[in-house]
DNA sequence: GTTATTGTATTAAGTAGTTAGTACAATAGC
DNA sequence: GCTATTGTACTAACTACTTAATACAATAAC
């Protein structure tokens, strides 16, 4: 797991995101179990109250649940991971379509972008 | 100018943002001048201090410039205009690949799911 | 049973963003 | 010349985020 973080918003919404696509992509598998707060925290250089934080939203939404001193685990509810995939993807894909309206570009013009971009 | 903002980024930054799309789009053509930061303020419902800051910014970039008391106008550089609305359209574009390639999302796929999108 | 590890809670301090209020210099408009 | 408007600067207070340090309950491992 490679955490990077921007300065343009709080540190524990950009640990929810990460750990989120983590587990939608199968870095964190369902039914395994993470890391303790302590460690993870270490990992991704921040404070444990912070990566708390991000575990407990990440708890509200049922992708993790904690057993109190096993640790924690990702859900095992696989449709409540790709449902979590297509949110993610579908709140990117809405905001680029909006960002880009925005400044005045269409559909069409869009995707000629996106096949001009080298990845 | 419709002013709206989101809780997870500080306001001057969105700000700054919105301010620059209405450059780009025309919306506050080249050379003309724009309302005080006073009537900004007001009308986006924030603090003068918070539009003073995305102020100085935008005259950092060189997209405005201030004349004491005559007000603060927006740069006739069209070149210059052009160039930030090609960086705010690569900034998008680069973000949402980068995004969807860590979803698993190749561009055809990406192409696929804006066509589908309708907007 | 003891120990170590886990999640969790709490308090305090520091930092950044935001608002509020005030003030001042410059100058366009009269 | 006077006045109003402009950009600009400053201080104080409030909030949210982050870190630091500590503590406690539950339980897996031994």
């Amino acid at each position: 797991m490679k955490w990077q973080f921007k300065n343009d918003a709080p540190i524990y919404t950009q640990l929810i995101e990460q750990i989120k696509v983590g587990i939608v992509t199968n870095v964190f598998p369902p039914g395994e179990r993470l890391p303790s707060v302590r460690d993870l925290a270490a990992e991704a250089g921040v404070n444990p109250n912070t990566m708390q934080r991000a575990m407990a939203e990440l708890e509200r939404q049922g992708l993790v649940y904690s057993q109190r001193t096993s640790g924690r685990m990702v859900t095992e509810d696989k449709d409540l991971i790709l449902s979590a995939k297509r949110d993610l993807a579908k709140c990117h894909i809405e905001s680029f379509i909006s960002a880009m309206n925005e400044l005045g570009f269409d559909k069409e013009e869009m995707i000629l972008l996106l096949k001009e971009q080298d990845i």
